[in-house]
DNA sequence: GCAGCAGTCTGCCGCAGGGCAGAGTCCGGA
DNA sequence: TCCGGACTCTGCCCTGCGGCAGACTGCTGC
């Protein structure tokens, strides 16, 4: 009485599934026209497929991924409910995170002139990143911040920049970078000690000089645009990032100097803050 | 003073971007590394492209595709605030509208039970579509419902399976149908008319029934599933979305006949119902 | 019976990478 | 100076189709 052989335009038209998704789904194995003409391979469904078809629109649509479709498909066959509730209830969740997500994001656009300060990145989220242990020379030292971070990285280049570490092909292997071994903010006499990561043999005559590999692990970090008079606000952004979340501090923060501040103007400076924070398990 | 061949697992770690993600953005020239090995080919980035590369990395988290990236960021160098502003605009209406989607698709799924409903295809949106013209042969009677149908139906095989017509390769084109030329409801004596599409030269001798085209044209349409009984449920579903979204009926409604109630089980039947619609614009 | 157009076929590119394999490279320590 | 492990390279397959091109087929009316 219906017509038994419908061929893919139609077929489309009455389940609303593209043809190129009805061609795929037929090379998937998940809907396989019943009939395909040997020579012409053009493929004709059935009536008894449109179910089918049907169905797998509106999975589509609900946003199923292909392979769970398939099982949805089977547990129905099977009158399994069990698995067709499990897999509906796991899409629900991922739907839920989804639309958290977005609205994360949308809320972060909502505010005008982000836009702005978002793509001239002086605004940026801390991120929790694995950092690799690094072999560095450093030497320590106590003052102001500007004043003695430049004399210690002064003093640095002098030992390295020998004609023997030279010879012996050693090499700077990262920027330089600050660890702070004050546990608070001291506006003099601040205890610091920069640093440089290293390859190679390397040689100093400097006894207030150690070479000796800076622990790798779980770190805060945040980067850090724009001049070094901003670093101060930085440094409280991300410390209130890691307190809200409860993270514990592990060893001396670390300012990585990316660019060279005699090389790009102040405003292009690139800073990577770094608070070293025990390997709690966060659930995220 | 800092380093300025960062190679690619390094400004990885520090821009938060895949390698992969570098080396498509590398090829795409959206971020090219300052300086490529000719024969090693491997790529070294300095530190002046962290900056870009964090941009990139912001905006891919705000959901932007590469190539409007590509243009916030030549906006960004010109100094463009209007280009971007747009942009940033686009994005928050996508977001917006991807944000209530799925909020109607956690709707549907909330409701427990639905998952199995909708699997069983037993519900079903409407959806509005363009019918094609077909080339009918049809004969139109009152009566009953059910009588009347299958009287009609059996009166149009009659005619259409004469030899003369096989010899003329004659063929039926597409599902039986219904048309409803009430405009409303009758419980007896409604005056229907059913109708099959056809191909090829076709004779008739019955002069109650017509050969003509049937108009195509833009449909509000439903696949309903079960058994017949249940038709009348589906047409006030169909009838109230149509309503709901102040659609103006354009010619009488439709019910296809998708499967063989002679070859499948009651519960398996499918009956496509369409009311043709003036193409008015709906915003949706 | 035939011309012409609509329908269908395959195959390739695009999205924005993730994952893996196999080969080549770099570096530190011995 | 050499070895092993870490790093990097390219290329292929995967997602779920949409779009397009070029070649065939099918149907229709004349």
């Amino acid at each position: 009485m219906a017509i038994d052989q419908i061929p893919i335009g139609r077929f489309s038209l009455i389940t609303r599934l593209s043809q190129k998704a009805l061609r795929l789904y037929d090379e998937r194995g998940l809907l396989v026209p019943e009939e395909k003409d040997t020579f012409t391979r053009y493929r004709y469904y059935t009536g008894s497929q449109i179910a089918r078809g049907v169905s797998i629109k509106t999975l589509c649509e609900l946003g199923f991924p292909l392979n769970e479709i398939e099982i949805l498909l089977r547990a129905k066959d099977k009158n399994d409910t069990g698995t067709i509730r499990a897999l509906f209830k796991k899409r629900r969740s991922e739907i839920r995170s989804e639309v958290s997500r977005l609205q994360e994001i949308e809320a972060i656009l909502e505010d005008r002139d982000a836009s702005l300060e978002l793509i001239y990145m002086s605004m940026n989220e801390p991120v929790v990143k694995d950092i690799a242990a690094v072999r560095i020379v450093g030497k320590r030292g106590c003052g102001t911040y500007g004043e003695t971070i430049t004399r210690l990285i002064n003093d640095i280049c002098g030992q390295l920049f020998s004609e023997e570490n030279q010879r012996n092909g050693m090499k700077i292997a990262g920027p330089f970078m600050t660890l702070y071994h004050d546990s608070e903010y001291k506006e003099k006499d601040a205890d610091m000690e920069c640093v440089v990561p290293i390859t190679g043999k390397c040689s100093i005559n400097d006894p207030s000089m150690k070479i000796r590999t800076l622990a790798g692990g779980k770190c805060v970090t945040l980067i850090y645009k724009g001049p070094y008079a901003g670093l101060h606000e930085a440094w409280s952004r991300i410390g209130a990032w890691a307190e809200e979340r409860e993270f514990s501090i592990a060893g001396p923060p670390r300012e990585l100097y990316l660019n060279d501040p005699s090389a790009v103007p102040e405003d292009e400076l690139l800073t990577e803050l770094q608070i070293p924070v025990d390997p709690v398990l966060h659930d995220e």
